[in-house]
DNA sequence: ATAAAACTAAACCGATTAGTTTAGCAAGAT
DNA sequence: ATCTTGCTAAACTAATCGGTTTAGTTTTAT
């Protein structure tokens, strides 16, 4: 009989074990890279055959490549958990403040962020796709909804909103990656609150 | 005769193929990144014998080592370049807007320099000490030069130079990373002129 | 001229790699 | 009951890796 047959699109079964793979792979690559990272040892730490990661993944590529458009789209749930917040509409100078202390905080103790950082930036030469995927899926949506903001807040008298946006995420990245993915803290330390203040200072006072 | 013999500090001879060496470490090493990149390769660069490679640089942790601190101090001559420039007695707004434009010039068009941030943040969990010569050599100079220039021009009214400096530079680095090194120049294109006149103006246009 | 040191090409070592294959087990569908 | 499917462990392939060794050649200092 047509159509008596349960339709096979995507994967029939396993879910889980293409997550215990991805739960593998990810504490993998972020730690040893792409190229240092071996398809045994991803398998061992899933729990799993090496011949079920290749059915489920192709090749070394492919798993890597989902690995990090997951992961990316993972982070992107955070950043539009940011727009539906109710503290968006606080005082400017005390929003970006507790924005910046959070990104901050956040950026200091999140180890796997850091390391996502790290093969995000260390493989953007060799997979540019992947760049382009955490591109589109955290920094432009966070530059577009700190830019609707800005916008929204005419009082601050700026004349560039988004290039403003590029101001404040570029200050707290760089100081992020200078103190912690580069071990700056003690050759180069700076108080954070000092660098929070001047920022929203400099954003948030009236010119002219 | 005493005191006749050539005094043998380090390597007694070679020089030129040590310098081969390190011209074929830097072309692999930054296009392939540690873990992809092979001795053999590396030798076949250089135009020199596997054996003489092993002979200069102990292993391929040592080359790598003695590769990236070399590039370092390289780079360093450059900042402190910027140190005895005159346009440093100019005035502020003019002098801020030439040296972005300068950053932004060569974070674009250098791409050696770009390989070689990618694979500093890349290996910086792994090479810590790699990255620390990094902050040492680049980050800390740039960002003392320029605070002792912000200290020399207390028109300009800043509470805090030093973390204004951050504020400066890392909106420069983010910029040219996110545009430059994790190809963001068409999902999220921002001309270089709007970021500068932005940033220069939020730091030289009196406040209160 | 000689002896030591630098160098070469090539073979070699043991380990590891990405990826495939084989043979068999467990379970759901017909 | 049988067939298909997802899976396993393990063996396997062909290539490559970092590093060493060998045997012989070139360079340099005396």
């Amino acid at each position: 009989m047509i159509g008596t047959e349960t339709i096979n699109l995507e994967r029939p079964k396993s879910k889980e074990k293409a997550e215990a793979i991805l739960e593998g792979a990810m504490q993998e690559f972020l730690a040893h890279g792409y190229a240092a990272t071996s398809m045994d040892r991803v398998a061992k730490a899933a729990g799993v055959s090496k011949a079920t990661v290749y059915s489920h993944f192709g090749d070394k590529e492919g798993l890597f490549n989902t690995l990090i458009k997951v992961l990316a789209e993972d982070k992107f749930k955070t950043v539009i958990e940011l727009q539906e917040s109710p503290s968006l509409e606080q005082d400017p100078q005390l929003f970006l403040q507790q924005l910046a202390n959070q990104l901050i905080e956040n950026g200091r103790s999140d180890r796997t962020f850091q390391n996502f950082i790290r093969i995000i930036i260390g493989e953007s030469g060799r997979f540019p796709e992947l760049a382009k995927a955490y591109v589109n899926n955290l920094a432009k949506p966070g530059i577009e909804i700190l830019t609707k903001y800005f916008k929204s807040h005419p009082e601050l008298n700026l004349p560039d909103e988004e290039a403003t946006v590029r101001v404040f995420l570029g200050t707290l990245i760089y100081y992020i990656m200078l103190q912690e993915l580069l071990h700056g803290k003690d050759v180069v330390p700076l108080e954070s609150d000092r660098l929070i203040n001047t920022l929203t200072h400099l954003i948030t006072v009236a010119k002219d």
